[in-house]
DNA sequence: CAGGATCCCGCTAGATACTG
DNA sequence: CAGTATCTAGCGGGATCCTG
């Protein structure tokens, strides 16, 4: 019999995680959000947001709640339905909430919750870094196209 | 007529590029990397490198080398066309280098470049955030579902 | 061993139209 | 305004067979 505490047992499970074993729940995670319009909604929502967790914010306000029209228009090119997908996802896996204040239209905002804030911040990073690196990839490819060819 | 030195022109450009912008080369970028095949490959190719980038390591020779079947192995349940198929997109986005070594039978290796390798680190906080936070997305994922029932 | 080539299914993403 | 519903084309991605 073991004699873990819950706390323990939580823990254990917690390193047996593996996103490089097909089964895994966390590789599905994985994927869900290795989504461009995942990485492009977390930075839009993280806008504004200290970047570093440790400048002790005023709670949970320092993130920017968005309406829908908002982000639609922030990402540039995407469809109703991609944006509403994504963000249903996101709200189901607690990444953000969603707000309906019962105005006239109806008036929907989203917002980052914790949880959402800690992956905006690797989310920005990656997003950053593919801005700032754009211009040695595109060096690169010209590199190996001309090779191939 | 601009009196800015090349080296100011590339940095202006650099920070014209915005994911955010539909037509914008970073965005298809982003696209490319927001992929679980590539933060997987990525992460098995820097098992063992220094998490930070401070510590000066023996200069490139940190980065563990894989042959194909070695990551086809670590990366369960990938298919040949896949692994192929994103080697081949990051090794002509130079992230990564593939060597070819002529014994019987052939051996090809893989291995982050420098490139590759910064982008490793953020890519590597990525699958840990996924696998450390599991099981509290499991958890909202249950109360949303009940929720809407 | 490390792929290349081919076939083909499925489901996703986009376009369009409609609604509370 | 903030979606839902429906249709469809396209291709992502797996399975299979073959090769230097």
């Amino acid at each position: 019999m073991p004699t873990m505490t819950a706390a323990q047992k939580r823990a254990q499970a917690k390193m047996n995680y593996d996103a490089f074993l097909a089964g895994c729940p966390s590789r599905q995670l994985l994927d869900r959000i290795s989504d461009k319009w995942v990485a492009l909604i977390l930075a839009a929502l993280g806008e504004g947001s200290p970047q570093r967790p440790g400048d002790a914010g005023t709670g949970t306000g320092d993130t920017r709640a968005m309406r829908y029209s908002e982000l639609s228009r922030r990402l540039a090119g995407i469809s109703q339905k991609m944006l509403t997908q994504t963000l249903r996802a996101l709200e189901r896996d607690g990444l953000l909430s969603r707000t309906v204040t019962p105005t006239v239209p109806v008036t929907v905002t989203y917002e980052l919750t914790p949880l959402g804030l800690s992956l905006h911040h690797l989310m920005h990073d990656i997003k950053a870094w593919a801005e700032a690196h754009m211009d040695q990839v595109l060096t690169q490819r010209e590199q190996y196209d001309r090779h191939a060819a």
